[in-house]
DNA sequence: TTGAAAGCGCTAACAT
DNA sequence: ATGTTAGCGCTTTCAA
């Protein structure tokens, strides 16, 4: 016996077949003399024996691994906190399941490259973190048959893929209505990435409430960013150079409405005394800034321990329906928005809208 | 054939041996005719075969995977921002190479278990993040022959295992004298997690640091920390109660920096204008904080970077020696920390110790 | 130029 | 209660 003990070597000093073995290994020993039982176990122990999960893999056509992948966009996980959160919640299902988690980043835009690598025999299914429009991971149907969940973009029906993702429409909305409840009229928006889908939900929820509420949506303060802090600071540099401001701006995400914060902190414009400012994620850091920043947070641990789950009961089940997991966003008050109504009140004097489905005073 | 094409499907529809398809596939083609050639990848283009990473694997011996393994301290990803960056370098080494990654997170501390865990066949190497004193990745040598490669913790040398790290003591050196450079001579310290190498590191280049200048260092104003916000807030209040105080405080780490700034801002003490404050890491965050924080900033891409390199040239040659890399940290000035005199005179009217190397006027 | 055959280490029917 | 055997899909000598 040479290199690392097999199956067979356990065998040979416990004088019986590999079949033993296996099965004891396998916790099959109630088939077996409790004697015989004790032999192998000595036996492997004193040859320091462990299965060999790529045989294993071969043998069993399963691999007890799954497969995270990332969409080539931001395949550096360093600019994806999201990422990371749900990777948590991930592992926390998986773990004690014996599950084991394969991290893979394609770097490429050809989706037939990129399927080759992620569907290589090598896992039995995938978590695809974020996909963006246009992303080859979305060409799954026409190169793999491997199950698939996809996290942090809520994908129309037509992709077929299950998702599990915060429910922005819904949560934009709360937002946007608190913020209206607060007294301010007057409202801007920073668009996210237009190739993610979120960004699209949170506006269209923005646009639907100001709706909602009678509210004039106008143009020259919804501000097209991108997600990144960069974007959020070109964001306020265009329209804080306006002769007339909103009196609070929602960013679609807190990385935008950070980079806005540290304009305003440029050009000396105080938050909230000025203008307030709410974000979306709630990302681990705002909390800590400096004006801690009113925003919506969502489980996304939660998220990718759900992923985990719908995953592995599709590859156990072979269960291949898509299905849609939307999760409640809430809405965490913090200290950067100020109430609004002086200055509300000033531009906009309508009286009417919260009557629908309140109680009426 | 049903299921997924395998190598003898190929064959089947080329005509020919799956010795011949193996080959060609895997760049041989010099050794066939052209019209062979053609055959065979046309064959395999035409069934949408894949080869089959495990049965490779089993037969070549070798699984072009590589394991990160987080140590069980810190098994949530999301509290270890230092993780990330890492895998990030990690990947963009590996990715190039064809070298997939697997993130272990082993959840108990029985060294048999989680090296049965890691050490199962399905990996080549491990890049071991962060190991504390104690940890059962240290254990390593009773239980794997694996290469191995640690980062984010200069090891003893007699762990035997390769690392790759900043250089902590220089680091924290060089900040320190930067600060006493600054005029300061009354300053505190607070100290990492005592299982972490690193804050030992530090504090010790600290102290040695002080004895250098002849400073003294005021035990009152080491405070215990363990890298984590909440302890930050704690030295803070610890230290701001006592009645004379330092004019700097040298955080180990950012965490820490930044629990001590919020419990400034709850005591409304201004920073750095009554007392200022330093990290260690430069954490993402910590450049877009209300008082953007003055810290030692290192490479950590380039320590996955390095970390894959080291450890695809031990897995490749062999070779077992254990290595050493500590890669620089760079003083990164921003605004946390003032200029000394002014304070470290009013606060303190003693006349001694700011004697060395000082200015008088 | 090409192919046959012996594994890699394990699993799981199917005997016995 | 235990063993025989035929794979899993691929690589790699070695022979033709």
């Amino acid at each position: 016996m040479r290199g690392k003990p097999t199956l067979r070597d356990v065998a040979a000093r416990a004088g019986c077949s590999i079949t033993t073995v296996s099965n004891i290994l396998q916790g099959r020993s109630h088939l077996y003399r409790e004697d015989m039982v004790e032999q192998v176990l000595r036996a492997g122990h004193e040859l320091g024996y462990r299965p060999n999960s790529v045989a294993r893999s071969l043998a069993r056509r399963r691999t007890a691994t799954i497969g995270v992948v990332l969409d080539p966009q931001h395949a550096r996980l360093t600019h994806n906190l999201y990422a990371h959160d749900v990777l948590d919640g991930i592992l926390a299902f998986l773990e004690p399941r014996d599950y084991d988690i394969r991290l893979i980043t394609p770097r490429t835009n050809d989706p037939a490259a990129v399927w080759r690598r992620i569907d290589n025999g090598s896992i039995d299914g995938a978590v695809l973190i974020a996909p963006v429009m246009g992303s080859p991971l979305l060409e799954w149907r026409c190169y793999s048959r491997l199950p698939v969940v996809a996290v942090g973009s809520t994908l129309p029906d037509e992709y077929g893929v299950s998702c599990i993702d915060i429910d922005n429409e819904t949560a934009m909305a709360t937002l946007t209505e608190w913020v209206i409840q607060q007294g301010h009229r007057a409202i801007g928006f920073i668009k996210g990435h237009p190739l993610h889908w979120s960004a699209h939900q949170r506006e269209r929820a923005f646009r639907r409430t100001m709706a909602l509420y009678n509210l004039p949506v106008r143009e020259e303060w919804m501000l097209q960013g991108d997600y990144s802090p960069e974007s959020g600071v070109r964001a306020a540099e265009q329209l804080l150079r306006q002769s007339e401001l909103p009196t609070v701006v929602l960013a679609a995400n807190d990385d935008m409405a950070m980079g806005f914060l540290q304009h305003c902190r440029t050009l000396e414009i105080a938050v909230p005394d000025r203008i307030s400012v709410a974000g979306f994620d709630d990302s681990v850091w705002v909390q800590r800034m400096g004006i801690p920043l009113t925003t919506i947070h969502h489980d996304r641990y939660q998220v990718g321990y759900l992923a985990a789950q719908r995953l592995l009961h599709q590859i156990e089940t072979g269960d291949a329906h898509p299905q849609r997991t939307l999760i409640n966003g809430v809405l965490v008050v913090r200290q950067s928005v100020a109430m609004g109504y002086a200055l509300a009140s000033a531009t906009t004097p309508q009286p009417t809208y919260s009557t629908e489905g309140g109680s009426r005073s």
